[in-house]
DNA sequence: TTGTACGCGTTATCAG
DNA sequence: CTGATAACGCGTACAA
């Protein structure tokens, strides 16, 4: 009884343990042990296992393995924009926070769809995920999941609106506070700021950074008042050519987005002002293919998505060995210089 | 030893079928058949076992029902840039070909580095994915990886350089063809074409598609050569202002990429050139962003790599059925009409 | 040091 | 129509 009812020669399929243990002459359990550098093994018998394994190029099946331990190694990344840019830097960023080794992503767009965002929930949590982020197409606040999902909550980019919930945010006030603070030390002073939607959060709290910023240094906004409209570029044309007729000492333009400040750039240089060496422009998000392709390139605020990723992914973490967290996390932007600003001389 | 041994309250973990079971009475095969909607259940107990399955929250776990039946439901997505465009609407394509109950999509993100392919191919193995879609940064072809799997891949937008393996891409040659058709059928006739990096497949496979199509109408490539260099805004500047002086009665322009033709754009407008009355435009990749904010909004040839997805799921279902496929299949573009081409009146 | 036996949650077979 | 029971692949007390 030991050989003979061995290694059926099951045609295709993976090898498993059993296999290798059969191929060293152990038991599962010894083979068992040896892999994972358990104790109590004879190395000589360690060594036969782990020839066997290798010559049978032995994998572990992670479902089986989850399944008495009770863990999956799975998180499920749920997601509101795919194609959107915002979410992917998070997504990588959490990629690599746990090893790929350690834990696999399970990756549902819900396309802002409620009903399939239930349908994903369900099969994310059926596969019985360890955690989940959830990652905002937009940074405003969004409902939250509930608290009886099973497992820990991880918010992204765009904060739950229950407190009680985890969320890690880039922090706008101080980017917008950065984005001014880096014209002001540039020796600029009649600064404006044309950003996008007003209805979102995130425009009035750039806003309000750099109208703080604005006030320290006791500037006020230039052109009498911050121009909300939209995220486009059509927007930042407009705007700035209405700017150029209120304020004509214009030396500097905070936009809140580098579509807007693509469109900014535009006008300005149709207008026939040179950039930066009359007008700075300052643009926000980081967006590559817009800011280094610009005449001049774009000097932009990065939200650091990747390290809200990673840092999100760090809380589930946490989260998932017991110790839970709360509340919204705001995380710093960084100033990236191209030429679209640079000093007074 | 019925109701006695049963629901020991197990502490946060969901419920199972056993506690669904002993809820409703009835033992953990006729469960298993009243909830899957197996025949040989009397109705009245499967309606009390779905109220129970209900009363508890009851969700199948999915890693059990994949050990007996052998399949994870799951597939693994392996990308090489996962902040770049061209994997995610893909992706996206996949992840809907197969709906969210039937099938998962496990991410993993080479970030073209080898060793972490190998790492994260490791990972999707042991986790018993039941295919792989492999999608490139590029759609020039990568080393395959390998027969000996154990799991069918489908290569996408980037084929595999085995023609053993199966690879869905996007027809670059008739894109280039129905670019330059559509400028014809514009009434165009000085048409010039400014492209990419010349050591990409994807450059010479647009050119050659748009070359066949001037050849066809008795036309030559505007400006005597097609001109390549890098996928960059700056480079449809320079090109188009060498261009200008070269070809002065020139009347369009086909672009590699929506970032050439951004830059030919600008320098169209710089000189004075109206678009499209004077001089068409066109591009390619349709790459929203930069497409729809240009002034004009910018014709393009839109890869239809969603569609791409799809199909690549599609290859991958049958051959996880057992019906395997080979070769490279590739899908037509589309054209996707702005305002930076028209008919000369 | 090694092996036996059980359990993780589910489905399928077969006997009642 | 319903219920034991045996897998699926693995880890781990516990016994030898």
């Amino acid at each position: 009884m030991s050989v003979d009812e061995v290694a059926p020669h099951r045609r295709g399929r993976p090898p498993t343990l059993r296999e290798v243990a059969a191929m060293a002459g152990v038991s599962i359990a010894t083979a068992s042990k040896a892999l994972n550098g358990r104790q109590h093994v004879g190395s000589a018998t360690r060594q036969r296992v782990q020839s066997a394994a290798d010559a049978l190029n032995f994998s572990p099946n992670a479902l089986a393995q989850g399944m008495v331990a009770q863990r999956s190694g799975t998180v499920g990344l749920l997601t509101s924009d795919l194609v959107g840019r915002f979410s992917m830097p998070v997504l990588r960023g959490a990629e690599d926070a746990f090893g790929s080794e350690k834990m696999s992503v399970l990756l549902a767009d819900a396309r802002d769809d409620h009903i399939r965002q239930q349908h994903h929930l369900r099969a994310l949590l059926s596969r019985r995920v360890d955690g989940l982020i959830v990652v905002g197409a937009q940074p405003d606040p969004r409902p939250s999941l509930g608290q009886d999902l099973g497992v820990p909550v991880v918010y992204a980019y765009a904060p739950s609106d229950d407190p009680q919930d985890m969320s890690v945010v880039a922090d706008d006030v101080a980017g917008g506070r950065l984005a001014v603070d880096h014209l002001i030390r540039c020796g600029r002073r009649t600064i404006a700021h044309v950003t996008g939607d007003p209805t979102y959060g995130a425009s009035h709290d750039r806003a309000r950074g750099a109208v703080e910023r604005l006030t320290e240094a006791g500037l006020a906004v230039a052109g009498g008042e911050v121009m909300y409209d939209s995220w486009s570029e059509a927007w930042g044309r407009g705007a700035t050519r209405l700017l150029l007729e209120r304020e004509p000492g214009l030396d500097a333009v905070f936009a809140g987005s580098d579509q807007i400040a693509r469109g900014v750039l535009d006008a300005l240089l149709e207008a026939g002002k040179r950039v930066p060496e009359e007008v700075a422009v300052i643009g926000f998000d980081n967006w590559e293919v817009l800011a280094t392709g610009s005449r001049p390139p774009l000097t932009t605020i990065d939200p650091a998505l990747e390290n809200l990723g990673r840092v999100a992914a760090l809380r589930l973490a946490s989260a998932i060995e017991g110790r839970a967290g709360h509340g919204v996390e705001a995380y710093p932007c960084r100033l990236v210089t191209r030429s679209s600003t640079a000093p007074l001389h």
